[in-house]
DNA sequence: AGATTTATCTCGGGT
DNA sequence: ACCCGAGGTAAATCT
């Protein structure tokens, strides 16, 4: 990623044709090619940009640029559509290269793993004298994301999905027929929990004995009141 | 304008609640307070964010949070709304402020006066015989997008828009009126041209004896080579 | 992969 | 002030 503050105009032209006038802004390049122009105010999004997958170009300015008082010509190009986003460098204020690296975060698994926290939590929803063993029990194909015991001390392996699909009963099912081999578990029954459950997936878990449970996220969410405190 | 490159890990709790695993990104604080949370790829709008009004706490890590590696955390609350953004900074990779001035914005009506100046250079679009006489043709009540004659030499007002509603059929329908008492330019026949005409608006031209013109933007573009030599 | 729906939508214009 | 619709919509989800 890339860091310029810059004096520059702006000139876009694609689906519609805009143009900034010569001030200064934020240059962000990210590492996929996308330019960013950012001004210091207003909105989260950009005032100009351009999407990946694109190219950028910086090329000197021509004479009448050159007395313009350019100093720089980033020429950055759309790779399918013929858009294209000229930025004219008046003057460099700044400029920085940071290596990030690749970022994880995605806020769906985000909500899948806040799910599965407040069922830890809460594990009496899966019924009287449940108790919870351990989140993300590892076995050889994968972390399970519950394991827990019930009322008889039976093992009970859960699987948190925000929409419970076919898939996250077949990956459920393989855990469940690798743990049922371990002697210090066996045997395992299993419970498919999720805010929604498609009627394929059900009736798919009825079938191979294992339970669904739906989950009511708000109501999760409003018995946990470590939302209110969040640090 | 704040510039800072982290590795940090990110709490979003309002309409919904996300969670960002640590990570190094850049967080962007603009003068009116309101933070950015950006990674280095895939889309130009922010991971996560807090738009304006808002205010920024840096607070000490407590106990627990700085044998997590948590040297700082930035607490960003909305104004008006509940919504917080939690940001758990765990190292500081590059900080810097830079000081941007206002920016004078973003030009949008760049589109419709492209779409003159392509009018203009074919003019032949309005019929054959048509010639221009000028653009911004200078009336009391404010220019006229372009004045011409047509094959018998009669005056033409042509207005034109990106999208014709009605308003601009009225904006015509007065400039027409007037360019029609002055006796070196009457009669004046007027010509509505734009990329799309509502029908109320084509049915009020009709009835004031004005001509519907619809503008192809792409061919026009295509037509003129001066944006396949945009600098 | 293409179509459809959502969004912490944003942003403007009109009433 | 609220309502409505477009957006260089972008991005997530459904088929």
């Amino acid at each position: 990623m890339r860091l310029v503050i810059a004096r520059c105009s702006v000139d876009y032209a694609g689906r519609l044709s805009a143009h900034l006038p010569l001030a200064t802004r934020l240059l962000l390049v990210k590492s996929d090619g996308s330019v960013l122009v950012h001004s210091d105010s207003l909105s989260y999004k950009p005032l100009n940009w351009m999407s990946p997958p694109c190219t950028l170009a910086a090329m000197e300015p021509d004479a009448d640029q050159a007395d313009a008082g350019v100093i720089q010509i980033w020429r950055v190009a759309q790779a399918k559509t013929a858009d294209l986003l000229v930025i004219s460098i008046h003057e460099i204020l700044h400029e920085s290269a940071h290596e990030l690296g690749h970022d994880p975060g995605l806020q769906k698994d985000g909500a899948e793993h806040h799910l599965q926290k407040l069922l830890a939590e809460q594990i009496e929803l899966l019924g009287d004298g449940y108790r919870l063993v351990r989140r993300e029990y590892m076995t050889a194909i994968g972390p399970v994301d519950l394991l827990a015991t019930d009322a008889a001390g039976g093992s009970v392996a859960v699987e948190i999905k925000r929409r419970g699909d076919i898939d996250g009963v077949e990956q459920l099912t393989r855990y469940l027929e690798l743990m049922n081999r371990d002697p210090h578990l066996a045997p395992v029954t299993g419970v498919f929990a999720a805010q929604e459950i498609k009627p394929q997936a059900r009736t798919l878990a009825q079938d191979r004995g294992i339970r669904c449970l739906l989950l009511d996220y708000d109501a999760m969410r409003g018995m946990d009141d470590s939302d209110h405190r969040l640090f």
